[in-house]
DNA sequence: TTAATCGTCGATTAACTTTGTCTACAATAT
DNA sequence: ATATTGTAGACAAAGTTAATCGACGATTAA
């Protein structure tokens, strides 16, 4: 079981975004070349979180993203369920005949619900504790934490790479 | 993201095991056949657990699993991880020239380690929370719950079954 | 208004993982 | 001995993820 390097792909370029000032934005093709990534690729994953009102897109020349929202109102969890779903971890396939089933006759939507197959619901709230660490960390909280650890040379580098393609 | 079907047979199989005495054993043939489940696949499944100690296997004629712990000392984390392994469900790929690495020479080992890169350890810490909730769940404590929760006439239907073909 | 640039969408391919089967083999009760 | 059962590994099928490509529409600069 893996996350897809979506998630990878998408918190790394939320970095980049944080100090875009909202009349200016990031070309998918920056944003790529940085951070060594396949455009069309990486676009897929930005379409992602402009779907889900994270980031907002400019169309056409000079066009690009940038956030949506306030970083303190961007979660982990906001970008992991952007590019993931929603879709709970462990899903019942509802084994046939099968003895942790109150009711064999329902499928695994009853399950997967408010359902009584106690192995289900156990592995849906262990995901749930995972879920709301990711929902208490916020995007504004990441990027005080790189200022505390990164060397300054590294973070003025990035901020020079995009000063210069500016759009 | 998706845990493998292999997690939901391990466990429902496991809480046919709970009540075999020692010297007995539930061969594969019956597991998957109550359970409508393929025979080969569900012997890999069983294996996993079985060189990870939680079960233990007879072979030969009458042989099939039983229990190797007491079922308060199997925890819903030993399932998983016997099925799933250790590795971490998120994992840096080191992305070139990334901001958020200290040392972009370092590749990903450094990163799943003592890294610093913040991103990966937050997704780490949030992985840990769901870990710690799946070690606080015992199959001693899923029998008490099927129990309590469970139709009788199911819990019966499967006991008779698997003493009818007892080993 | 035209041309270049950029994001969006869907089809397609390639790589990889999971699921499942098959066969040969080792252990064991009768 | 022999039939039965678990073990292991090669293999095949199916499904998922990663990545590419090309057509399209929106936007801007000239």
């Amino acid at each position: 079981m893996k996350y897809s390097v979506m998630v990878e792909y998408a918190l790394h370029s939320l970095v980049y975004l944080i100090d875009v000032p909202p009349n200016e934005s990031i070309g998918i093709k920056d944003l790529s070349e940085f951070q060594g990534l396949s455009e069309t690729y990486l676009s897929k994953v930005l379409g992602k979180m402009s779907k889900e009102g994270i980031v907002s897109s400019v169309s056409g020349v000079k066009g690009g993203y940038r956030l949506n929202k306030k970083p303190e109102d961007i979660t982990f969890w906001d970008v992991v369920r952007a590019v993931e779903g929603e879709e709970p971890i462990f899903q019942c396939k509802n084994i046939k005949a099968n003895f942790a089933y109150q009711n064999t006759k329902q499928d695994c939507k009853s399950c997967s619900g408010q359902s009584n197959c106690t192995i289900n619901i156990v592995m849906l709230e262990a995901e749930e504790q995972m879920r709301n660490y990711l929902r208490n960390k916020t995007i504004a909280w990441l990027e005080q934490e790189l200022l505390r650890t990164l060397p300054n040379k590294q973070i003025e580098e990035a901020k020079e790479f995009f000063k210069r393609n500016k759009n």
